[in-house]
DNA sequence: TATATTAATCGTAATATTGCAATGAACAAA
DNA sequence: TTTGTTCATTGCAATATTACGATTAATATA
């Protein structure tokens, strides 16, 4: 079918998922990266810094700003992005809840 | 096309965006949760927990065991499945470089 | 041996994702 | 106003993912 059967499953799981799919593209991993590395905001130039095409590159973007962990404003033509620290903070916190469950304490029966 | 373009990236990239994409289904994230609750091995009892059907709830264990979160062994007529500590530990450290990268440093020009 | 139980695999339908050419929208500069 | 620049959106083709019924494989038990 293609579609999660996402009302299974608890909001923390599900927010996880949503959280995970889209870290899932190693597209998307480069422009986060390349967000930090510069240091700043990156004005345009993510196109030649990636590798694919323009609308491919905008429809990352898009994704990123959806779960709000880069945002974007208008300088005349071009559009600077960077990534938002609280946000991107926020989700560090969820995705360390799931991440870092005591490994120590499970089982060892296999 | 569907198709991830991974030559364009580099294996570090491909690397977390692998991991990610496995976590980015609710069912394997419940999968994982419950094998950490139960402090255990689970052996059968997750079709019923998760509320799946069975060949869906056997084809996401194979992706997490694929990716060496799970290991699973057989137990009479049923199959016994815990997580594999040194592999989930080796993940988190990987998925940590990405996560942990400085957000104090990082411009504000937005 | 025959039957039951458990889980993997196969096959397939429905939906999602990825990538890009073409186009559009907004703005700056000539 | 016209032209150029930059980025978003649309539309579409190729591929991937998700889910499950049907089946198979393996093993336990009667």
């Amino acid at each position: 079918m293609g579609l999660a059967k996402t009302e299974m499953f608890t909001d923390s799981q599900n927010k996880i998922a949503m959280i995970a799919k889209v870290f899932g593209h190693p597209a998307r991993v480069a422009i986060l990266q390349h967000l930090f590395k510069i240091n700043a905001c990156v004005c345009g130039d993510l196109v030649n810094e990636i590798g694919l095409a323009q609308p491919t590159i905008s429809q990352h973007l898009k994704e990123l700003k959806h779960l709000g962990l880069i945002k974007g404003n208008v300088e005349g033509t071009s559009v600077c992005y960077c990534i938002d620290k609280e946000n991107w903070t926020a989700m560090k916190n969820t995705m360390a809840q799931f991440l870092d469950q005591d490994v120590s304490k499970t089982g060892d029966c296999c």
